[in-house]
DNA sequence: GTCTATAGCTGGATAGAC
DNA sequence: GTCTATCCAGCTATAGAC
């Protein structure tokens, strides 16, 4: 087939990387003014290039937010699999939930788009998505392997967790508030869940 | 002073009606469409009347939101003043934290309004945002209740009770996923509290 | 105070030349 | 594929008549 012809791989190198420069300059545009500053025209600029030109590597506004979503996706997937130091699983699992809270203060927009459903009218596609589910099945792991595998529990994990990290992005944004009360959390989570006879409901149903 | 005159307080009192019906509408324009849904063409649309009339009444958009908040504040505020129904401590802060995220499920632009801060450029005025800390001061006072009072542990408790909520209304909108693992989490966060040592640092300081 | 009309701007998306 | 030029819709806000 011609597309595996020496040019013709090489216009396909040419493109991806047009196609990269405008996701790195969209990226630039949403880090700086929140997901709501990306416009196509500044976002042509900002590539030096025009808007028919953005419409020539994507079909719409909202395929843009797809492939920052997808890139988004493989960079949780990636910081989630990389190995966790840590003698203990409680250790392990401490330093997995630290990862994570600095994954996304670290970068507000892409947390933002990856966790919370803030753009009005656009949702992921299914192979956007398909490495986000990966890396939520990698936090899924750690905890079993830490002996807590129940549903409710991983829900608690992670309603902990983003509380944690919704709390320090909304009230501190540049401090550590929330951040510091990690360890803390972690380890009353996982007591709880080791013995969770201790804290014995009230109303048992 | 002509101002208290029967005709003045009477223009007066129409004065705040209109002003009442326009917060009225913006209330149903965003519940249905999000903060972002808020235009004043529409708004005024909806309260049968015209721009520049909305303008008679707000200074500006942002006046508008101010006004919403302010709104939204004093709800928060009464909410969480209202007596809340428990034998013990422990039983009213599962009242209280089941209040309070029915308080904010119940309406997501409102908690997003007053909790989370997504409108740019809008910062809600001194005078709006008062009765918001008083209604987090009452939250204080509970917890010190029931013998909870180092300001990490409230922290923790913030943390703990909006990532509850967030993770309801972001996954799972329409049902009770997380609000239902609200008596547990507070049983577990109130069990850790009092014992901290139970779960002690891994690596102390 | 309320209207008509509109200024002035920004947005997404496209037609058509090259 | 990339450009110029533009369409059309939406927005906040205001001018000026009544």
């Amino acid at each position: 087939m011609s597309k595996d012809s020496p040019q013709a791989s090489w216009r396909e190198i040419r493109r991806q990387n047009a196609r990269a420069d405008l996701l790195a300059a969209a990226w630039d545009l949403v880090r700086e003014g929140g997901l709501g500053a990306l416009s196509l025209r500044e976002l042509a600029r900002r590539a030096g290039t025009t808007t028919p030109t953005v419409y020539a590597y994507f079909a719409s506004k909202n395929d843009i937010f797809d492939a920052l979503f997808a890139e988004a996706a493989a960079s949780f997937e990636r910081t989630n699999a990389r190995p966790v130091i840590g003698e203990s699983p409680d250790e392990r699992l401490i330093a997995h939930a630290r990862r994570f809270a600095a994954f996304c203060t670290s970068d507000v927009p892409r947390y933002q788009l990856l966790f919370q459903h803030v753009i009005p009218g656009f949702t992921p596609s299914a192979e956007a998505f398909a490495p986000a589910i990966r890396g939520l099945d990698a936090a899924r792991r750690r905890l079993a392997d830490a002996e807590i595998s129940q549903p409710r529990h991983v829900d608690l994990w992670t309603a902990l967790l983003t509380g944690l990290v919704d709390q320090q992005i909304s009230n501190d944004p540049d401090g550590d508030r929330w951040s510091r009360l990690i360890e803390e959390a972690v380890l009353m989570f996982v007591t709880h869940c080791r013995d969770p006879a201790r804290s014995r409901p009230i109303h048992p149903g």
